[in-house]
RNA sequence: GGCGCUAUCGUCUAACGGUUAGGACGGAGCCCUCUCAAGGCUCAAAUACGGGUUCGAUUCCCGUUAGCGCUACCA
């Protein structure tokens, strides 16, 4: 039975690395029929907050994955309680009375000191007890079976064969002096619990995994398998964080940009993972079709984005691919909200009439308004009359073109057909190119040089339209 | 400092001892064309450095350098 677990805590907005990790855990499961469980690891009450916790849900909601199962740390206190209980029974943990936040200078006295607190790991046990029952506080730690065993050893699904001696890991804390559960052990006791078969996280975990190991064995539990995944990191580096870079590490800030949830994911599974055969736009199902581990890389990708430009260009490119790639009609419903928060007089008919014009000429749906809004807006933005002049011409010559255009828009047949075999012979009559008896229509009918092809959009608009703001643009020359 | 991980075009990546080191984004140019896009074609652009092993290293080993991570009673 595979279980696959998304751990996030609630210290702040989702942050894309997580989502990363989130996908690729239930990329994993669901191309192998396996379990996805949401644990909500909030164990630090101190920097748990509502407001995080909604954007995880917001995020995740958005990203459109879903989960199976559904668990709070915080409501299982109890097992992590009783597994610190196990493991201090077994002799594989003591009470280390140390004040909280001392500087505990005895421990950097001497080699590998800051190993553990001396003094307290060879408390006897009854000294131990009496202090406790006298409620002393103390902190739990693990006593790191330095003199039994040289190293630890795990098997990485991404970074294979993992040894690290037991002289290098410290004595970690399971129980804060308060009582609470520390990450690991509740992470461990969870995981254990919950019969998690695979740990996928990112690989700042990779050596807090031989604590881990430790944790399970002494909680007399299989360890799951484990497979660390690179990190993502900024363009010098360094690590995403909100305080250095902003929001572009949050997924909600890709939801508002008119990301397609769809297209964002495909991106961010490209970064760090390659299906190896120069694949780039993937479907979901393609996606969990291709995914495994062996296709992980092993160095950390950088998400490239600068201050200018907040998004890196290939998410944008892939988006725009995704856009194209959209049935119309899933594509129209898409932008009819997108349409109606930009104020505009929207409605579905419509916008399925439009799509097909604008598909690719947008990369983010929140493009759409600024490059449709003449299909929408009663009155047009202003514009300058100069526009209206065609290549190799002047004010008088607009003049003309736009009159005969009206006179012969009134009759024609408006389809792209009849629209393109008037405007052309009327380009042949005056003796000038096609181009030049285009722009000033064009001009006229959308309010700027650049926009979809003529015909069609002429098509859309309808005759009355068009005819109305050609007057109006012919009004406007000198 | 200690321990661990990593290192191919600017970026994401392919090549699991033998390739003119491939693809994509972005950039430049050309074509197509009623503008803008989209599309097609072309070009520039990489194996961090130094030693080995081998007939032959991007690939295996060692070292150097650099980056990242862990080293909390954060997660």
């Amino acid at each position: 039975m595979l279980r696959v677990r998304f751990a996030p805590s609630p210290t702040g907005f989702l942050h894309i690395g997580s989502a990363r990790t989130f996908i690729f855990n239930w990329l994993y499961a669901r191309g192998r029929r396996g379990t996805v469980i949401l644990r909500i690891d909030d164990t630090d009450v101190e920097r748990n907050t509502q407001q995080s916790l909604d954007s995880i849900f917001e995020g995740l909601g958005w990203l459109d994955l879903g989960w199976d199962e559904l668990y709070r740390q915080s409501e299982r206190l109890e097992l992590h309680r009783r597994a610190a209980q196990v493991i201090f029974d077994k002799g594989l943990a003591y009470r280390d009375f140390t004040p909280a936040g001392s500087d505990e200078g005895e421990r950097t006295r001497g080699e590998g000191a800051w190993l553990f607190n001396p003094g307290m790991r060879e408390l006897s046990r009854e000294e131990s007890d009496r202090r406790a029952a006298a409620g002393e506080p103390f902190a739990l730690r693990f006593r790191v079976p330095r003199e039994t065993r040289p190293e630890i050893r795990f098997d990485d699904g991404v970074y294979g064969a993992q040894a690290k001696a037991t002289a290098d890991i410290e004595d970690f804390a399971l129980l804060r002096s308060d009582g609470m559960p520390t990450y690991h052990l509740a992470s461990c006791a969870d995981d254990a619990d919950l019969r998690i078969s695979h740990i996928i996280r990112g690989q700042d975990h990779l050596t807090n995994t031989f604590k881990h190991v430790l944790i399970f064995e002494a909680l007399g539990a299989e360890p799951p398998t484990f497979a660390h995944l690179p990190l993502l990191v900024a363009p010098d580096g360094t690590k995403l964080s909100k305080r250095r870079h902003g929001p572009v590490v949050s997924v909600t800030t890709y939801r508002d940009a008119g990301f397609l949830p769809h297209a964002f994911v495909n991106f961010l599974c490209l970064l760090g993972w390659s299906p190896k055969d120069d694949r780039e736009q993937m479907s979901r199902q393609e996606l969990i079709e291709a995914f495994s581990f062996e296709g992980i890389n092993r160095s950390n990708a950088v998400v490239n984005f600068k201050e200018d430009d907040p998004f890196d260009p290939k998410a944008i490119w892939l988006n725009s691919v995704h856009i194209r790639a959209l049935q119309t009609e899933e594509l129209a419903d898409r932008l009819l909200s997108v349409f109606e928060q930009a104020g505009f007089d929207a409605c579905r008919e419509k916008v399925l009439r439009v799509v097909p014009l604008i598909r690719e000429r947008i990369r983010l749906l929140n493009e759409a308004p600024a490059v449709a809004d003449f299909f929408f807006l009663r009155e047009l933005a202003p514009y300058d009359a100069a526009e209206l002049i065609p290549q190799k011409g002047d004010a008088a010559l607009a003049r003309r073109v736009l009159e005969r255009a009206r006179a012969v828009l009134g009759t024609a047949e408006f389809t792209h057909q009849g629209l393109e075999t008037v405007l052309r012979a009327e380009a042949a009559d005056l003796k000038i190119k096609a181009g030049q008896m285009f722009q000033p229509v064009r001009v006229a009918v959308c309010g700027r040089k650049n926009a979809p092809p003529l015909f069609e959009t002429l098509e859309v608009l309808g005759r009355e339209t068009c005819l109305e703001r050609i007057e109006q643009a012919i009004r406007k020359l000198p």
